[in-house]
DNA sequence: CTGAAAGCGCTAACAG
DNA sequence: CTGTTAGCGCTTTCAG
């Protein structure tokens, strides 16, 4: 017997059990921990924050009362009477709806909430919308965080800018564009461009086509490195083996189509992230292009499926652990107040199997 | 002449230009808006929160005021007041350090994140460590979050228990457990493996392999489904063919070189995630193993690139769209104390070109 | 070393 | 309809 084909949510278990009281969690407070431990909330406010006004002796007792009954402080409390917030909010500039697509930014997202981790800050996530861009500040506006750490500044430079003008604290992972006024850590674009396509010359490849949507500062940056490769090598760059694309776009398919239909020559593709690369694998050897022998392949990014897929990608990897660090500490200095930095992180080239 | 190679982040920008005192971001509160409106603070605060109490008129005035001034009313004090938050907490279970490592639970936590924000809640997401269990609570017990959303179970299974019986509000994807005492919503994980084997019979493969780690419930829940399709069929599982793993390890490779030393027979394999499946794809074709000619491959999750990499890859839908707003009612249902659900989504499965 | 007292910015009775 | 008043749970002077 098969199982059920049911194709809508099925409801299951018994929604009986629990009545509509779940063991009222009712949180302790300081004034209980305070009773408790014969003192008052003053005592246990130091105690719980390690003031070296309070002996040891006590402090320990009183913070093993309050670990044994699973108490801990208030943080909104806390927050309104500190008038400051231990929270970062962080934005990831995507392409549509979907809150994230790039592995690689989300990596990044990663190190970033390990670095506010051992900082003992948290993080709130805020989904952009292209047209409520002022949902960016709310959040600070709101007081729920004490700054703002943006990955990916697509086309928002402008906007970026203007909230730098007015004084909020941010960190932005993206290009370092020479007008920015706002802190900004990113790699080394320009090297990386001009490293991966150097390395497709070294290879012997004389027609590299470039994949990546240059309206965007980054690939823009990649871009110029690509082209000052090609120029250095005496390579005359074929503008119409260059391609805009956005990732999941039918275009990949089409430009590839496009470019056979015209007959042009092509035996390396350079792409401006491993997402775009690990497509064209695909559209390639649809058509029966093999890669690495008819055309050699860099991906950007070097996200972990790389180095899995076959042939393993060759791609030039951004360091996204110093990424998060480094966008934590910059959001550090602007919430105190220090001077702005701009920070760019080495891009470094790693030789696989796509480009043998 | 070649651009510089440094392989340290590097200072770049004026350092020196913004004066360690940014446009002090001095925030508005209600006292301000009050004044300025001729009205006091209970005024603003009903006309903000669109208390009918207050002539329509007025709240427009009040409102527009505020959205000039760039006003938003301090949320960590008004939840204070109103003793509770609007936020909630989401936890995503990861393998190791790495906040995140599945695309598929990533798209999950996206549409979390668009349903919360449609009711107006924010999304604070913590990173969990297997040997920090408790972390996982503090966000409530320090009164930052109304209620926990984890993505993927994994094998905490029984910690989970533990906190439901605490009573605490929660809302988990993964498998229906029996003893579950959690809410849960899920695939329909015996379905899904049920649905992919029978398909690869269907193709006339007789002797299916299964990759996946069956001590996390869902992927057990899948090996079920691909017993079962096995047993209808007649076919009898080889059990050397089944294969605890992990995404990233070595294993995979080891595990496809040490079936072909054993010279065993295998024509299909079912992996139970679409990252697996892919990394599988490079694995095979590394030996000159060809998918779908020589064997055929179905994944899981149908995550976005599986539909982009070359075979195409057939795979089992979930909808993620659809667990990310179940898992937002389900959190509000706890939050509420309404009755414990659980809910399961339908599997279906996607045939593309990696099992033609 | 410790407690009393005064708020943080806001909301919600409770009276007008 | 609107203002006055009393806190939400905590931290921090300010006096002991």
């Amino acid at each position: 017997m098969p199982p059920n084909k049911s194709t809508s949510p099925t409801q299951v278990g018994d929604a009986t059990d629990a009545p509509s009281s779940p063991k009222a969690r009712r949180s302790m407070q300081m004034t209980d921990i305070a009773r408790m431990a014969g003192v008052s909330t003053s005592t246990v406010s130091r105690a719980l924050s390690g003031s070296s006004l309070i002996p040891e002796a006590t402090r320990n007792r009183i913070s093993e009362l309050a670990r044994s009954l699973n108490y801990r402080v208030n943080v909104g409390a806390a927050n309104l009477r500190r008038r400051d917030v231990q929270t970062i909010g962080v934005a990831i500039l995507g392409d549509s709806m979907q809150l994230i697509s790039d592995p690689f930014l989300l990596s990044i997202l990663g190190n970033v909430a390990d670095a506010l981790d051992e900082r003992g800050m948290s993080l709130m996530i805020t989904r952009l919308l292209e047209n409520r861009k002022h949902m960016l500040t709310s959040m600070l506006d709101s007081g729920q965080v004490a700054g703002l750490i943006i990955i990916g500044q697509l086309t928002w430079h402008q906007h970026l800018n203007d909230m730098a003008r007015q004084g909020v604290p941010m960190a932005v992972w993206g290009a370092s564009l020479p007008d920015a006024l706002y802190p900004v850590v990113g790699g080394d674009n320009f090297e990386g461009g001009y490293l991966a396509t150097r390395h497709l010359i070294q290879q012997g490849c004389k027609h590299i086509a470039f994949f990546g949507d240059t309206t965007h500062p980054e690939a823009g940056m990649r871009h110029q490195g690509y082209l000052r490769a090609l120029q250095e090598a005496g390579h005359a760059p074929d503008s119409r083996l260059a391609q805009h694309f956005m990732f999941g776009d039918k275009r990949i398919r089409e430009t590839i189509d496009s470019w056979l239909n015209q007959n042009l020559q092509f035996d390396a593709i350079f792409a401006s992230s491993d997402v775009t690369a690990i497509s064209l694998m695909g559209a390639l050897s649809e058509r029966g292009i093999s890669v690495p022998a008819q055309v050699k392949l860099v991906g950007y990014d070097d996200i972990s499926l790389a180095a899995h897929v076959h042939p393993s990608l060759t791609t030039v990897r951004q360091p996204a652990d110093q990424a998060g660090r480094t966008l934590v500490e910059l959001i550090f200095d602007a919430i105190q107040g220090k001077p702005r930095r701009a920070v760019m992180l080495p891009a470094q080239l790693i030789e696989r199997e796509s480009s043998r």
